[in-house]
DNA sequence: CCAAAAGTGTTCTAGTTACACCCATGA
DNA sequence: TCATGGGTGTAACTAGAACACTTTTGG
């Protein structure tokens, strides 16, 4: 039995969610697109063959990356019995260089836009949605999408494109700000308004120390939560 | 590569939580505690191979089975390269019956008192329990280690068990009660206690229809969250 | 000077918490 | 009759939601 890694790699550009997606150059399923995948090797965990995996397709070491679910159904792969352990990544697309390897033609894709995926690489690509709304909700994970620095306007519209709705600025802001997470900068964004907007940065001992954010079905549930 | 499937099996006797183990009767670890577990087969899926595991062991079906987490650390089995997929269930303590199998010397054992487990079983169970309590404070899952009938002080020593706390009891009936979750019948529970405790059940319809907690760091996440 | 986006406070409502006494019954 | 556990209401507080105007500045 077959075991593969698939990286359903999510990016933000400030106006949609991204997904980045290669194109097979190779068979079954030739000149389509799909996950970024791989077989797990004898000598790595699969841990291990998630993070390499996501490095050779994007350059990148030490993103977010989560196990998501293993896909075991019997079909799922037509040529070899193969389960797959799949894993989401969160990163800064403005990190991400196309040119850092040529051996896969890789592309961005609004989630909304998305081409066929092969195999069940769209039910792959519905649950780490559906696991990412899931976790955005309870903890501070999106900021692992934006650059080190950013504005409010860039915030929110991260949270008002993953739950695909609008939310008010003034609640948002106070919520946001009311976590103590956001260090104020003295400089201003001014490419998308002549206002101009403040950059914040996160506070990174804040981040780092588990962060809870507020359940309510349990009273005071980030007490038991880890 | 071996692909193995292990199952974290919960129950709750009224008072505490209980883990299902059996005592292996083969090597590597003969003798030792372990969770049920087995391998895939070729002609299963990996689902239907933890729903076989889990009903071997328990004689159960349609119980309460979700996947946890996959482990493929390089040496968790000393003998041969095998990655696991763990997959947690809830059953009605209840309803287990220990004869159903006499190939499995399996015990309950209480969540505080359990034996050493072999590999990395006692990282899986840890997991589980988290996953449990993350959940359980979201959705109404608890439901399945109860049995059809139950009193609110036995729902409260649910609750109040996987937190580890106490809950005030005038709140919890308060906040339960209002999910309309809860039928109340007319005979009560007179083991317990002199005065008796009247049983409830589940409405069944609103039980099945996606019920959904309050999570509160976006407005209304239950609009979003599936 | 005006269009476009940033920034900011207050009131109302609903949900959460804290808290204590009476009830029913078997022994 | 009393010890044990079951059942219930209210008041104070807090967090969330709704809502609109002023500021800045590049063109």
């Amino acid at each position: 039995m077959l075991v593969a890694v698939d990286c359903i790699i999510f990016g933000f550009d400030g106006e949609a969610y991204k997904l980045l997606l290669i194109q097979r150059g190779f068979a079954p399923e030739k000149q389509k697109w799909s996950l970024m995948g791989g077989f797990v090797q004898p000598h790595e965990s699969v841990d291990e063959a998630a993070n390499r995996i996501l490095e050779q397709l994007t350059g990148l070491k030490n993103v977010y990356l989560e196990q998501l679910h293993t896909f075991g159904a019997l079909n799922r792969d037509p040529v070899e019995r193969t389960i797959a352990v799949t894993y989401f990544a969160l990163i800064d697309i403005q990190k991400y260089e196309k040119q850092i390897n040529n051996e896969y033609n890789a592309e961005w894709f609004s989630l909304n836009e998305m081409p066929d995926l092969i195999f069940d690489h769209k039910q792959m690509v519905d649950m780490a949605k559906n696991r990412l709304r899931y976790k955005a909700a309870l903890h501070p994970i999106l900021f692992e999408l934006l650059p080190e620095k950013f504005t409010f306007p860039q915030l929110q519209a991260l949270y008002e494109g993953l739950y695909d709705t609008v939310f008010d600025k003034r609640n948002f802001t106070r919520k946001f700000l009311s976590t103590g997470l956001f260090i104020k900068q003295r400089d201003k964004e001014k490419e998308s308004s002549k206002k101009g907007a403040f950059f914040y940065k996160l506070d990174q001992d804040k981040y780092s120390s588990d962060f809870q954010a507020f359940l309510k079905f349990i009273p005071n549930p980030e007490k038991f939560l880890v």
